[in-house]
RNA sequence: GCUCGGGUGGUGGAAAGGUAGACACGUUGGACUUAAAAUCCAAUGGGCAGAAAUGCCCGUGCGGGUUCAAGUCCCGCCCCGAGUACCA
């Protein structure tokens, strides 16, 4: 029987799906395990053999747990609102779910043919109104909620209005907008409506705000910061320039400090845990707040945020934002024309202009001046944009001894600097140095800085002209995007407020619409749907009501970001079918949590943190059992492509061989990788064919060939050096695909692809196969028992898979299944006693030709989801109990011998002692390693 | 600039502080073939000596250190990659 793959492996993904093998149930005795994917974008483009390197990992890790005894959970679905599809829809008028729905199915087949054993039962879509009407009612519980600093928790709104209805908002300690004022009971009882709805704005967990947002003109688009790549956006490349816009924001902030605390007891990689916690930001400092000083500033105070308040002895000017609101107002009469001329100036430019700029020093003298705290002396008060609006207050005392910047600017601009360090030397750059002494500071000279730093903050809070405080470089995160395939807020508007749709009515579907641009007068897509507000109106508010023009009110016409669906998707999975509730609790609580993550790195900023926030805030609500929804997190890495090109001399249509390219002026082009094989020759008739302008082109050949250049690059549709793994499956079966990502390099780390490589995975497994064939190719194998040397492969292959697997290593089990089978080869083996155990072993990595094996074997059931011995720990107790054979070759032992042998006689000591004459059992050994006075190595 | 990773043969990569280069690709030679593919066998870090078996020396980015023993640990550099970016 010769090995069939396309055969073996239709045939058992066949067999998995007609019996729902991979289904997980909600109750089971066994103890339960989650392993998760980062569910794919489904992009027209279908997988290439980068996207499922982590899948593969997933499911080998999945399918070992089952072997295991877990009741394991191993879910997929697609993320799938997103800008391609909308691209695709202006550019085509094809409606996005219908190209989403293709794609899908594309995904669907490629996911299938590499046998991942995944529940397809639970499948989510977050595009699916089913889904998202779920994403909509957590939206609107963020909305009905604040977050409550006491309880260290978000807490009803409802319960916030009770107190204002009773003592005002002096005693609430909440995160909150800056713009929040105080006021008393009874104030607040005689606000409006409108009135009542703004104040509550600056409490609620997602609000609505005129939001200083990153606009993208050409994509018609907010982006979120980590949407954009110096100064561009992430996708297409497009600038993005700085707007005001009503928006809708989530409260992010709030959670700042719990983000970063529920990390310590996170199992993910340090990097990513580093890149979070340096994006959360937290830093310890003091706020103070600068009288202004003359007519124009009566009663205005400048608050700053400062980590060194100890240096507050050597301020000597104060620098504001630009866009600082006090700047208009304190600005003397004589500088108002230059301020605003700076002010436009600065405006003006990009945000990629001031990155690529950080060296020019600009700024300008706003002829104000406040009064420092402690000295009463006048401190003039400085504009400049190297001071950012959107952190701390957006001003700064500015201490250019203490602080390079300030240092550069007092420079620049001729300010004094006056040294407050004990024995610095101030006159080349400023001292940032924390292990220093302060002088010339009053109350605090004399003492270490750190000690400074506490002393200055009770002053400040004495006086209370300051205090304390940590800030977090963590922005609010806006919610809001100008798209059409996207979640719709549950939300309409009275006037300029927004109210919720009640949630009995959701989901809240997207409506047709003609075209998905932006409307002729600015508004977004869905401005474009024609009776969209008439149709969820009647459906909702006034349900049941005869309606009419007036009470149709305008929807809120901005969709959902892309990381709403995937912020809580994991929960989904749980209860996937569940139309009364997100998931249900019994489900909840049985899965808790994800045991395993696996996904890229990529994601640390983005969906890593903002689902975290979600699920914190859900924790709070009651509505999911734990606060940190992911254990252990691993991130891939990615698959690179290698590149070839063709080297065109510049201003003809002549391409010169890579060899002989040495002075000429060439132009590199990317090749499609297909059109050249592993020697690097191009195929010169087919890329004659491959492009029109090709057609007559000329040729500089070596040898009568043409070498391509080579080079690796991420894998790309534009870079022609995509492979899919259709193709690889075509030509050696998914089995091998999967050993093969496996055994190209660690998980975690970056690496090429190389399709020539594939054939030493390739023919391992026909090894494998002839393992259990003799030689008139029939199935045979041998019910003898094993001898040592069988049992010693069997051993150490056991041990060092099971080891493997557990540490993540999945690229050298598969060199030990490569040496397993080597030496099964050379000692001729097809005995049942180690050929069993060995497919058992190998059945996570090559899952077909395993089912194939073990139905071969005599097994009527599958191998997938059955507890095998030989990844339980007390089978492989036994088995060492029963043949006490060494995992390693090496043992060690210690020898007592005189001083003064020679190394001959330490050799035949050594070789005589029992202990050795046990380990080598009459064979001689490799070597014998001799370090005199300590350690002895034997190798055999 | 800051924060993390990482530098090992022609290539991808293995190595509890203990035979550096497992396993594979590639290359070379051989077997089987009319031939090719496939398959199998052998050699393959560099250098020196030897007819050969073999022996010796040098080798994990660079310079030091700890240790009987360092790719691995410590200190100081250099280079590459990723993230972040005027965060007061």
């Amino acid at each position: 029987m010769k090995y069939n793959f396309n055969e073996i492996e239709a045939k058992w993904q066949k067999f998995w799906k007609d019996n729902q093998t991979f289904r997980a149930d909600n109750n089971s005795e066994r103890p339960k395990f989650y392993v998760l994917d980062m569910f794919p974008y489904p992009s027209g483009a279908g997988l290439h053999v980068g996207h499922p390197l982590g899948y593969i990992a997933s499911d080998i890790y999945a399918r070992y747990m089952r072997h295991k005894g877990y009741n394991v959970l191993h879910p997929m679905g697609y993320d799938s609102f997103g800008l391609p599809a909308e691209q695709y829809a202006i550019q085509t008028g094809q409606h996005p779910a219908k190209t989403t729905e293709e794609n899908i199915k594309t995904y669907r087949r490629q996911l299938d043919q590499i046998g991942f054993s995944f529940d397809w039962s639970r499948e989510v879509r977050t595009s699916d109104p089913g889904y998202y009407k779920w994403t909509q009612w957590i939206f609107i519980q963020l909305y009905e909620s604040y977050y409550c600093k006491d309880a260290d928790a978000a807490r009803p709104v409802q319960e916030l209005v009770r107190v204002f209805e009773k003592e005002g908002n002096a005693k609430i300690n909440a995160a909150c907008d800056d713009e929040v004022f105080q006021f008393s009971a009874n104030e607040w009882n005689q606000y409006s409506e409108a009135e009542k709805q703004k104040v509550l704005a600056f409490y609620r967990l997602t609000f609505l705000s005129d939001t200083e947002v990153n606009w993208c003109p050409a994509l018609g688009t907010v982006l979120a910061n980590d949407e954009i790549v110096n100064g561009l956006s992430e996708r297409g490349g497009h600038p993005v320039v700085r707007k005001k816009m009503k928006q809708w924001s989530m409260r992010i902030s709030a959670y700042a400090q719990r983000l970063l605390d529920g990390l310590e007891k996170l199992d993910w990689p340090q990097p990513l845990k580093d890149a979070q916690t340096n994006w959360i930001g937290r830093s310890e400092g003091a706020s103070i707040k600068f009288k202004v000083l003359g007519k124009a500033g009566e009663n205005e105070w400048i608050e700053v945020f400062t980590t060194r308040p100890d240096t507050i002895f050597g301020v000597s000017f104060m620098t504001l934002a630009p866009e600082h609101p006090l700047v208009q107002k304190i600005t003397a009469a004589e500088y108002l024309d230059e301020v605003n001329a700076y002010i436009n100036a600065t405006s003006k430019r990009s945000e990629r202009d001031r990155m690529s700029d950080v060296k020019t020093i600009t700024g300008q003298f706003t002829g104000a001046y406040a009064e420092h705290p402690f000295t009463g002396k006048p401190v003039p008060i400085w504009i400049g944009d190297y001071v950012l609006a959107g952190y701390g207050t957006g001003a700064v005392m500015a201490v250019p001894c203490g602080d390079q910047r300030d240092y550069d600017f007092a420079k620049h601009f001729g300010i004094e600097i006056p040294n407050i360090f004990a024995g610095i030397d101030i006159s080349e750059h400023a001292c940032e140095d924390k292990n220093v002494s302060i002088a010339n500071s009053d109350f605090i000279s004399g003492y270490p800085a750190k000690k400074a730093v506490q002393l200055v903050i009770e002053e400040l809070e004495k006086r209370k002209i300051g205090k304390g405080k940590i800030n977090y470089r963590l922005r609010d995160a806006v919610f809001s995007r100008q798209r059409y395939w996207g979640e719709p807020f549950p939300v309409y508007y009275k006037g300029d407020l927004p109210q919720i749709i009640d949630s009995a009515y959701l989901p809240i579907t997207l409506p047709e619409v003609e075209k998905y641009l932006p409307t002729e007068d600015g508004k977004p897509p869905l401005g474009n749907a024609t009776h969209w507000a008439w149709d969820t109106m009647s459906n909702s508010v006034v349900q049941n009501n005869r309606i009419d023009q007036e009470t149709v009110f305008p929807l809120e016409l901005n969709t959902m970001p892309g990381w709403a669906g995937s912020s809580w998707y994991f929960n989904r999975y749980m209860d996937a079918t569940n139309v009364a509730d997100f998931a249900g609790n019994e489900a909840l609580n049985y899965w808790k949590d994800v045991d395993l993550y696996i996904g890229g790195s990529e994601h640390a900023t983005g969906h890593l943190l903002y689902s975290r926030f979600w699920q914190k805030f859900l924790f709070d609500k009651g509505l999911v059992p734990v606060d940190e929804y992911a254990k252990k997190l691993i991130n891939q890495g990615m698959i690179l492509g290698t590149s070839a090109f063709v080297y065109r001399i510049e201003g003809s249509n002549e391409f010169v061989s890579h060899g002989l390219i040495s002075d000429k002026k060439v132009q590199a082009l990317h090749v499609n990788v297909s059109l050249v094989n592993a020697s690097n020759e191009l195929d010169l008739e087919q890329f004659k064919n491959s492009r029109v302008e090709y057609k007559n082109a000329g040729f500089l050949l070596e040898g009568g060939k043409y070498y391509v250049g080579r080079e690796v690059e991420k894998m790309s549709k534009s870079k022609y050096n995509v492979v899919s793994p259709d193709d690889i499956c075509d030509a050696y079966g998914a089995d091998t695909l999967r050993l093969y990502e496996m055994f190209l390099g660690p998980l975690e780390q970056a690496k090429p692809w190389n399709t020539a490589g594939i054939t030493g995975v390739s023919s391992f497994i026909k090894k494998l196969w002839r393992l259990f064939f003799n030689e008139e190719h029939e199935f045979f194998v041998s019910d003898e028992s094993p001898d040592k040397d069988e049992l010693k492969t069997l051993h150490k292959t056991i041990k060092k898979v099971d080891q493997d697997i557990a540490d993540f290593s999945f690229n050298t089990s598969v060199s030990s299944f490569m040496i397993a089978v080597n030496e099964l080869i050379a000692l001729q083996c097809n005995k049942r006693a180690i050929l069993e155990p060995l497919t058992v072993l190998i059945s996570p990595y090559a899952p077909h030709i395993a089912e194939e094996l073990w139905h071969l074997l005599g097994h009527r059931e599958s191998i997938a989801t059955a507890a095998f011995p030989v990844y339980n720990e007390q089978y492989l107790v036994e088995l060492v109990k029963n043949y006490p054979v060494s995992f390693n070759g090496k043992l060690r032992f210690t020898l007592e011998l005189p001083l003064d042998l020679s190394v001959q006689e330490i050799e035949k000591e050594v070789l005589a002692h029992p202990k050795t004459q046990q380990i080598l059992e009459g064979r001689s050994p490799k070597k014998i390693i001799i370090v005199p006075g300590k350690i002895v190595n034997i190798v055999g």
